[in-house]
DNA sequence: GCTCATTGACTATCTTTGACCTTCATTATA
DNA sequence: TATAATGAAGGTCAAAGATAGTCAATGAGC
């Protein structure tokens, strides 16, 4: 409930800007300051928070007047977003991408909760991670393609 | 109800909050203090007493701020016919078992005609089968009885 | 003797921190 | 004026810190 760690507060706290805005711009040191952190922890939070399948690009400029820009990306219909998935899983995933990707088609309206959620259930770790004998992250490719591809056949009916 | 061991005073504890909250949010090792016992004890708890035909299910982040959540929810109505499935296909099922036995839960009206296929275009010998490596049967299994205990629940609004 | 509960050593994962690196703009200097 | 020095950003990475998970040995109560 409110045992949050500062990376948790500074991304609530850039998320709550960027759904009133297309994108943010912020300069590292001074988020720094104003969160009591290093400044690397920024770095870590667009990281771990503000990726691609996440729905944001970021980008930055060093020096005099640098900055960290912060965009949400916008998708646009149904089969431009199942194929820009397609090319993120690319034949490889992790869960925290895959997890990210399945959000993004729930929140675009591609997917009922209750589907995305069976989808969820069979490429978490726990299921996948099973023997050492494959690959984990190639075999959520694998699926999560398979889904991508259905769906697809669905918007085309 | 009042055997003294500690790991039914914690269930205790921790399903008295629950009635009155959706889902409650803990520190292992405060937890753990509070109850002078182990943190794995608490694991222990939640791995006897939390789990899904029980009602729960259990969500955990570890590192700083990490957590344990329990969330209530709502079991389904399906769960005799869920069951039966679920030992229907063991630890290993054939494409085609598979196939029919989604083909029963659409006729029972368990599953819509869309979400079963997304699922069976998950399970098919054609995504499956492909390195040689492991066992196509049983990981169809393994996926197929994470469908079916997904289904078995809602979450509570 | 069985089953369930308790413990703790070891493991996995996520966050925080800091030392060191790269890039860019501005200013000083030959 | 071209270039070198300086300072001001942001980037990387690995170590240290903070949690939670697993598993197998041991204990307690039928």
């Amino acid at each position: 409930m409110d045992n949050q760690n500062i990376s948790d507060l500074i991304e609530t706290y850039l998320k709550q800007i960027l759904e009133r805005n297309e994108k943010i711009e912020i300069r590292r040191a001074e988020m720094a300051d104003q969160f009591h952190c290093v400044p690397s922890q920024i770095n870590y939070v667009i990281k771990t928070r503000f990726t691609i399948p996440k729905g944001y690009v970021v980008e930055s400029k060093r020096g005099g007047g640098g900055y960290i820009r912060i965009i949400k990306i916008k998708l646009s219909n149904d089969t431009d977003i199942l194929s820009e998935m397609e090319n993120l899983v690319g034949d490889r995933v992790s869960q925290d991408d895959a997890f990210a990707i399945i959000q993004q088609l729930y929140e675009n309206e591609v997917l009922s909760k209750r589907e995305g959620n069976l989808i969820l259930s069979v490429l978490s770790k726990q299921i996948l991670q099973m023997d050492l004998i494959y690959d984990e992250e190639q075999l959520r490719a694998r699926l999560l393609q398979a889904f991508l591809e259905r769906l697809g056949y669905e918007e085309a009916e």
